[in-house]
Formats: C-alpha cells, structure tokens, sequence
DNA sequence: AAAAAAT
C-alpha cells in the first residue's frame, strides 16, 4: 500500500476501500499498489484488517480537502491549534475521531506486525517494551513545568483519546500506565503546545513524542498534497536524531506504536543506499525518521518537502543544537521549506539541556511549555559510579583485569554485556583487536566503520556473540541496549554531559549497573564535574579525586565547554533571570554556580535529578 | 582535538 494514510484521508471524500483496486492506485503506480501478497488474496477484507480507504481520488492539485494548502497561510486554519486536526470535520471519524478511525485503519495488508505472532510473542516483547522502565518507581517523581497555561497531566491512557488502534498498539507494548512524561508531555502535544522536555530515555521518551505525533495524524484530515514533482513527498512529522542507530531505534519504536493505525512510518540516513529509502518513501510516508545529513540530500533532490510538516522533534535535541549539527538543523528547520514555529508544533527531547543550548532552541519554538522530569526515584543508585586512577599505559591491562574479574564473579551470564567507550576511532579499533588477541570477544563500533559493520557489530553486541563492544559517542545516546551490565570510560569524555549519557547505558530496565571510568592526568578539566555528578548521586567520590577537584580552576581547568552549569537539565532558562547575559557568561567560568544551582530551586529534584539522566 | 552527519 503506497498511499499513506494522511493521503487517503485527504481524499476521503469518495472512498472506495476496495483492497488493492482502487483506480487512484493503479493509475498512480499500476504495478506495486494493485499488488496483493498470496497470503491475503482471496480474503475479504474486514473491519480489522483491510487498508485505509483508497480513493478515486482528484490530482492533488484540485483534490483539496480541508485547508487549502500551503500557500494560503495558515494551515491551521485560524490559530485554534487544538482544533487542527478538525478541518473539514466531514464526519468521517465520528464524534470521537480516534475510535471512528481506527476501525478503518485496518492495516495495509503488506504491513509487517511489528510484534511478531500477535499472540505467542508477548513474553519476547514485554521484556523488550519494559526495559528501563519501573512503573513502581514513578509515583514520586519530581517534575517542573513552566510556560503559559500548561495542560493538566493525565494519569491513566484511558483520560486521552489517543484513538483506538494506537490505544490497542500500546497495550501490546505492555504499557500499563503513562511515565511521568508521557503524564505531562502527551497531553501538552495533544493540546497543540510546543514544549521542550528534559527526560531519560527508557522513561517512554520515544513514546511520549510518538503517541501524540501518530494520535493528531490518525484524526487530522488536513492533508493535502500540493503539487509538486510527483516523486516528492510530504511528510507530516519530521523526527530528528542525532545517529543512524538512534534513528533506526526510533523508527523500529514508532512502526510498534503505529501498526495498522494506517500512519506511514519511514527512516533515512546515510551510509545504506538512498535508492531502498527512495522507495519507502514513494509507498507514502506520514512520519519521517531521518538523520540531518541523509535529509538534507533528501530535500536537495526534491524526493522530500517539508511543506506539510505539522510535527518537528529533536531527540537528542542539546545534542542536535550542539556546535557540529546546528548549521544542519537551521538550514532543515529555517532556510528550507518547513512551516515556520507557530504554524508547526515543535517537540524537543532530551536528557541533558545546558542553558545556552535552550537558548538557541528557543529559535524553534513558539510560547512553549518547558517539562522537567526527575530521574526514576532513586534510579541512579543503580548505576554504581566508580573512578579509578588509570595511567594511559596501563589502561589496557587494568582492563584486563575488570574483565577477568567480571568473568569471574559470574556477573558475566550470557546476557551480561560490557560497554566499553574510548575518544578516538583509532583507538577503537586497536582496543578491540588487542582484546580479540587476549581472548575477549569484542567488536567495535564508530564513525569510521561503514554502516553494515556498524549495524553488524550491534547486532553480535546485543545478541551476545561479542559480549564487550567498544565505542566512540556514536553510541553515547539514546541506544537501548537491554543487558549492559557495566560501562567503562577507557578514555573519558571531555563533557560531562557526554558522561552521563554514557553511563545511561547501564542500570536500565530496573536492573543494576555499574560504570568504571579511567582518570589521569588527561582528565583534569573532569575532576570537578565529576566529583560533584558523583558526590550529588551519592556515589564515593575517592579522595585523590576530590582533591583534584578542589585544585582545579575552571578557567584553566578546561574546555567543558558548557560547563556544569548547563548540564542539568531541570530548570526552564526563562525562569533564569539571567538569560539575558552573553552567551559566554555560560561558559566554562559557571561550573561551580551551574552545580550549586540545582539545589537553588525547591529543592524538589535534591540530589540525583542530574545523574543517569539520557 | 574528537565525534557525528551525504555522496
């Protein structure tokens, strides 16, 4: 089915579900779209699984249903953004427009159940759904919330009419009740609200910027195609990440969440060839994954157009905003062809949010809602934090010696997996082949390695057959790698934040970790930051340690670029004060302040709000 | 100085 569900509903007007035989289809793509996979032929189609309507449908250029489009303005017909979804309310998806729907999303029939066997593979997947989430653990979960009239949370799924299928999807995901920000953030994005959200992942980050996003596709009947080259898509919402695998994850999450909802799920990035994506998305896309270089091309080559985006977010977004990839997401977000803040409703996610990095988000946003959600409980007293004093020449044999000691203790069981960082590719690569020569299975993964190896190395990672993976930042954020029991900084980051993203690996899905860094003399810029990460987690910060920190001025100290300061993520920079100041008062001279200040609000987050955050 | 991200 190449008609995305956006597209059919677009055209609604005259409806012809007929499975496959629509004359739109065939005259459009004759070939693929009268297609019927031999396990569907000769099956009438039902309530349940038959395809979004097909339709006889008008040349996108005249076929305009609902808003006329975007040349006229406002596509969100008057500025009623809550309402967006209604236009040319024809009734189509009843009073409740989820349930109305959802009976007709059927599936497409070539759409592969994402959940395996419906019925036999619940156990697989629960413990896949559920990993680092501890629904126990969340019922005292600090949260800030700041900006104009913020949407009351919601404590069940039941108080949000998120539409049927997606209701249905998400219990086959095992999921009992909403995190705290999906609590907060989902009735935020229902309510048509900007918002920049602090949270860890494995909290249902993925799935509070999903629901809402596939929750205003099903029920919005605003698209409309304009005319354009007729391989040029239009996507409705356009969620950025900042790695392939991160991206691949996310799309591997949003198809769960919207199986037979009829919304068209699609990732791009670079280093898999562009011709399969090419198709993919000629099929109909809704929803785009994509990475920032991969888009760019994309958009280059007018394969996509951003015309009709309703839904912009960032995961990762400090990251995506960071120094490396901000011209990128300007020149996406500002100098193509996306509807400008206001007109599109912008999601920003992520664990860690310096205060200068919410400034320049603050381009992308309009009268937003800024959302703080506290770690899980206690959480990161699972994640023991050790810090060892490791000269670089004994670094490998005192990793020989955590490795022996993990095998040893059992903690290795099949499933215990090690995750060890370095700071350079090269030195991947030579750290991998020489624990391969001691008799470690490891593999590697970085930038250098090309996109099949990548994915290769992850693959015998997470299955087990190379136990111990080592890795650039490439795989510092958001990658849910279920079995981490230990993460070791070989080499340690130069930002703190990057830290904690990393150690986020580990002490997931309830369970404990622990995370050893190596620090020497090359670390010298870390020894404050690090100190206090630890000593606000109640970790045993070692006195050699502090001392270090105590001498070190943050000046010459480092280049932590952005200090402690803005590492936490927990307080809206509007509420600052001191957001009018230079940019650089942010800089490395805040460390201290920028630590001190998460005690300064309430107290409400105390110690741990900054750790193990991702 | 390094990593990531298009070909």
């Amino acid at each position: 089915m190449r008609t995305s569900w956006a597209d059919s509903v677009a055209n609604s007007a005259s409806e012809n579900a007929a499975t496959g035989s629509s004359e739109s289809n065939g005259l459009k793509r004759p070939t693929r779209s009268t297609y019927v996979p031999p396990h569907l032929r000769n099956r009438q189609p039902s309530s349940s699984d038959h395809p979004p309507p097909v339709h006889t449908t008008p040349s996108p250029a005249n076929g305009r249903v609902g808003y006329g489009g975007p040349p006229t303005g406002s596509r969100w017909g008057g500025g009623s953004r809550p309402d967006f979804g209604r236009v040319g309310d024809n009734g189509s998806g009843g009073g409740r427009g989820g349930s109305g729907w959802s009976s007709r999303g059927g599936g497409r029939e070539r759409e592969v159940n994402p959940f395996g066997d419906d019925d036999n593979t619940e156990e697989e997947f629960s413990e896949q759904e559920n990993t680092g989430i501890n629904f126990e653990a969340y019922d005292d979960i600090p949260v800030e919330t700041s900006g104009d009239n913020v949407p009351p949370a919601v404590n069940t799924f039941a108080e949000i009419d998120l539409g049927e299928a997606l209701n249905l999807n998400i219990r086959r995901c095992k999921y009992v009740k909403p995190t705290p920000v999906q609590r907060y953030a989902i009735p935020i994005s229902l309510a048509g609200r900007d918002l920049m959200a602090c949270a860890q992942t494995g909290s249902g980050k993925t799935a509070a910027f999903c629901f809402p996003i596939i929750s205003g596709i099903m029920r919005g009947q605003y698209v409309q195609r304009p005319p354009r080259g007729a391989r040029t898509v239009y996507p409705l919402a356009l969620i950025l990440s900042p790695t392939r695998e991160l991206s691949c994850q996310i799309h591997d999450e949003a198809k769960k969440f919207s199986y037979q909802t009829g919304v068209k799920v699609v990732v791009a990035y670079g280093g898999a060839p562009i011709n399969q994506q090419l198709r993919e998305l000629e099929r109909g896309v809704d929803i785009l994954v994509a990475t920032p270089g991969r888009l760019v091309d994309l958009l280059e080559r007018a394969r996509v157009s951003l015309q009709m985006i309703r839904y912009l977010a960032l995961d990762e977004a400090d990251r995506m905003l960071d120094m490396g990839f901000e011209p990128q997401i300007r020149k996406i977000v500002e100098q193509m062809d996306m509807p400008p803040p206001g007109e599109r409703q912008t999601l920003l996610f992520s664990a860690t949010f310096p205060k200068e990095i919410q400034r320049l988000a603050s381009d992308f946003l309009s009268n937003y809602i800024f959302l703080a959600v506290g770690r899980v409980g206690s959480s990161t007293d699972l994640i023991v934090q050790r810090v060892e004093f490791v000269q670089e020449s004994d670094k490998r044999s005192h990793l020989m010696d955590l490795l022996h000691a993990q095998r040893e203790n059992g903690v290795q069981g099949k499933q215990s997996l090690t995750l060890v960082f370095v700071e350079t590719k090269k030195g991947a690569d030579s750290l991998e082949h020489w624990l391969c020569l001691n008799g470690f299975p490891a593999t590697t993964i970085h930038g250098d390695r090309s996109q099949q190896e990548r994915e290769h190395a992850l693959r015998l990672f997470k299955s087990g057959k190379a136990p111990i993976l080592v890795a650039t930042d490439v795989a510092a954020r958001g990658l849910d790698i279920p079995h981490v029991a230990h993460v070791v900084n070989f080499d340690l980051p130069n930002d703190i934040d990057d830290y904690v993203h990393r150690i986020g690996r580990t002490g997931r899905a309830g369970k404990t970790g622990l995370a050893t860094a190596f620090f020497n003399d090359n670390n010298l810029s870390m020894a404050r930051p690090l100190a206090d990460l630890m000593q606000e987690a109640n970790q045993e910060v070692p006195h050699w340690l502090t001392r270090y920190a105590s001498r070190a001025s943050y000046g010459g100290g480092g280049r932590n670029r952005r200090s402690g300061g803005g590492r936490f993520g927990g307080r809206d920079f509007r509420r600052d004060g001191s957001f009018n100041r230079p940019t650089d008062h942010y800089g490395g001279a805040n460390s201290s302040s920028g630590y001190g200040y998460s005690g300064g609000y309430g107290g409400g987050y105390g110690q741990g709000v900054t750790s193990a955050w991702d």
